[in-house]
DNA sequence: CGTCTTTGACCAGCGC
DNA sequence: GCGCTGGTCAAAGACG
């Protein structure tokens, strides 16, 4: 593939001093854009104020509504550039902060330190699972070939349409375990090894029947701390809270369940999974400059937030 | 025995 | 057209 990630807007964050602005804050937000044409268009002028927190932080609406600017917000940290993900350095941090497998609460992830999150939402559209097209493709092949079975990987009679890619965030997460708990079961069906990096990224799948939820996860060759991970659709399920322990009793009564804010489990999860560690980093306290945290911001906007959040993200999905 | 991970192979898409 | 890289498949093995 090439170093410029066909799926997302990516720019270098080496020539950007603004991400380290925004990596101190221990929270960014990254977009992902589907369609490179698209992300222009939706370069809006740089938020002046960004690089001085204030005000501190662009919403979580902003971001998914796209009206913030990408290129300000786009930061690698530590990804190669062939990576699909670009997020902010987080150098600047180190003040312990929750892990988001804390969230998992499979007790299984010891709080490590320096947790830090990042965003990414794609512009998204895309209903159709890419593993699922490729797999139809497959399938057919496997008709195709007559059944014969012997070939390990079908090869694909014609071009199957453009991959369409699901919607996708990203967090990055300080931490020592690469899989993060999130109260999801992932099934890891592929490794592989990145350019430029020399960390391999890990590919799961959500485990649930019909959910075709995926994720990547990769450690920041820059931050070897930094474990990445890129969630790329939406659940069509709940949380399985009687898996490993669980979150359940840990969620927020405004995000508690996928769906009830109008829509699948993904931006809810989302917001959950922000939520809590930077409950915790509110606690640590002096975390940020002049005491405010991207998360107060969230706490501010909370359920409004959400609702403000969810429609934007969930109606594309809608029927 | 069911579930999950590992791993090599294959494919698509892109740039040159 | 070729090579590179990301993404996925699926058999085999590990594990509880």
């Amino acid at each position: 593939m090439s170093d410029e990630p066909r799926d997302l807007y990516y720019h270098d964050p080496f020539h950007d001093d603004r991400h380290g602005i925004i990596g101190n804050t221990g929270f960014s937000f990254s977009a992902i854009n589907d369609s490179k044409a698209d992300s222009s268009m939706r370069a809006a002028p740089s938020p002046p104020n960004l690089q001085g927190f204030d005000p501190p932080y662009m919403s979580f609406t902003d971001c998914l509504n796209g009206s913030l600017d990408y290129n300000s917000l786009t930061t690698a940290f530590g990804l190669s550039p062939s990576s699909s993900e670009a997020f902010s350095p987080v150098e600047g941090n180190h003040k312990p902060v929750a892990n988001l497998g804390d969230l998992g609460a499979s007790g299984e992830i010891a709080g490590t330190p320096n947790s830090s999150i990042s965003s990414s939402s794609t512009e998204a559209g895309a209903e159709e699972d890419s593993s699922k097209s490729k797999k139809d493709r497959q399938a057919k092949v496997s008709e195709l070939d007559g059944g014969d079975g012997s070939k390990k990987v079908n090869k694909p009679k014609k071009k199957a349409e453009k991959r369409q890619r699901e919607p996708r965030f990203a967090f990055m997460t300080k931490s020592e375990v690469d899989h993060l708990e999130d109260g999801y079961r992932w099934r890891k069906y592929g490794q592989k090894a990145v350019k430029n990096s020399p960390f391999p990224r890990s590919y799961y799948r959500c485990t649930t029947q019909k959910c075709t939820v995926k994720k990547r996860v990769e450690r920041s060759f820059q931050d070897p701390s930094t474990v990445i991970t890129t969630y790329e659709g939406q659940h069509n399920h709940q949380i399985p809270v009687t898996l490993r322990g669980n979150a359940g009793g840990m969620l927020p009564p405004s995000v508690l369940t996928p769906g009830q804010m109008g829509g699948p489990g993904f931006p809810q999860e989302l917001f959950f999974q922000m939520a809590s560690p930077m409950n915790n980093l509110s606690a640590a306290g002096s975390f940020y400059p002049q005491g405010l945290t991207p998360f107060q911001q969230l706490q501010f906007h909370d359920y409004g937030l959400l609702q403000d959040v969810v429609p934007s993200m969930i109606h594309k999905q809608e029927p």
